[in-house]
This record gives structure tokens, C-alpha cells and sequence, in this order.
DNA sequence: GCCAACGTTGGC
DNA sequence: GCCAACGTTGGC
């Protein structure tokens, strides 16, 4: 019997990794939002919006990382349900996201809304991701990459999901 | 807390 | 358009 994938796939083929400080807004949080869904709001770099903005589909599937964090580790996936909008925080002199140079009526920054798909059992931590040899062009592992929304190869997204299942399993005891 | 790498700003 | 100064990111 063929057995069913247990690999998610987007309808439009890309995938993405999304990173986010866990002292600011954890995955935790995000399990713990309303609908398990949260709008990506305070991305102020041009790369990262582009991607959003032009790229980001609803259905598409996001790698959720923890950066800044001990340790720094993909922790999750999570999925696109709300394709790209302005970002009210932009406008928000209170926020720390305010940027005076954005106007009302031709919003500089924009942001999409995410939703849990599932917390890994296991975080996916740096330090492991760099040695799998199927990752070693991942944008996340090159030196000096701090891109905080940036496109993942179909392959590397599968990789990724493989090794959480992987590490998902008891381990064998002899 | 340090600092390398990167992005943005602004004078010229 | 160049590039120095500055600010931010993010691993360590």
C-alpha cells in the first residue's frame, strides 16, 4: 500500500521561513493567539516586504524561527491566511514600529497574517540544521543572513519537515 | 555584552 | 552616485 505524505505541500510551490524573537513574540504565543493566528506586523526591510507583498500567497507554508534565542531554532510551521495589507503599526506613533516617513494613502509596509499549522515536538536547532548537507544553501545558514522573511527551497522545506518527524520519533533504546 | 555583517541615511 | 557614519540583527 503506497502510503500517504505526510510532507505539506503549497498549492503555489513556494514555502517560507519567517523568524521571530522569542522574547518578543514566541511560538508559544502564536499557539496561544485567537485562531492560532497572528498578522506578521513590524517587518521594516524592503527584501522581507518584497517577498511578502509580492510573493507570499495565502495557503503558503512558513517555517517559524526562533532568532536571538538559546537556542536559536526553527520551533514550527505555520501557514499564510490572510494574503498582504497595510501594517497599522507603521502609523502608530506609540508602536515601535512607527515609521513618520509612511503615509495613509501609500503605506510603505505591509504584512500578512499567519497560522499555526503545528509546534514541533522537537525544535530544529541551529546547530543541527548546519549539519545536514541538504540545507548547506539555506539562506537561514549563510553567514551574515538576516533576512527575517525569506524564501525556503521546496526541497529544503521537505528536508525540514522530514528531520522533525525524525526527531518526533521515541529513540530506540538497545 | 561583544562584534561581524548588513542595511540605511545623508553630506558631498 | 559614492561612501562614511550610524543603526540593527543575531550568533556567540
Amino acid at each position: 500500500m503506497k502510503s500517504k505524505s505526510s510532507i505539506p505541500a503549497s498549492k503555489s510551490g513556494k514555502y517560507w521561513l519567517v523568524k521571530s524573537e522569542p522574547e518578543v513574540f514566541s511560538i508559544d504565543c502564536l499557539a496561544a493567539s485567537p485562531a492560532k493566528t497572528t498578522c506578521w506586523e513590524g517587518v521594516r526591510n524592503y527584501q522581507a516586504r518584497n517577498f511578502m507583498r509580492d510573493e507570499m500567497q495565502i495557503g503558503d507554508f512558513v517555517l517559524f524561527y526562533h532568532s536571538n534565542a538559546s537556542p536559536p531554532a526553527i520551533v514550527g510551521l505555520a501557514k499564510v491566511v490572510r494574503a498582504f495589507y497595510p501594517d497599522p503599526t507603521a502609523f502608530n506613533k506609540k508602536s515601535p514600529y512607527f515609521d513618520p516617513k509612511s503615509r495613509k494613502e501609500q503605506p510603505t509596509w505591509g504584512m500578512v497574517d499567519i497560522q499555526l499549522v503545528e509546534k514541533f515536538s522537537q525544535p530544529l536547532g541551529l546547530d543541527f540544521l548546519k549539519k545536514v548537507p541538504e540545507l548547506s544553501k539555506m539562506t537561514l545558514l549563510q553567514k551574515g543572513s538576516r533576512l527575517s522573511v525569506q524564501p525556503v527551497r521546496p526541497d529544503e522545506f521537505d528536508t525540514v519537515i522530514r528531520l522533525s518527524r525524525q526527531l518526533a520519533k521515541p529513540v530506540a533504546v538497545f
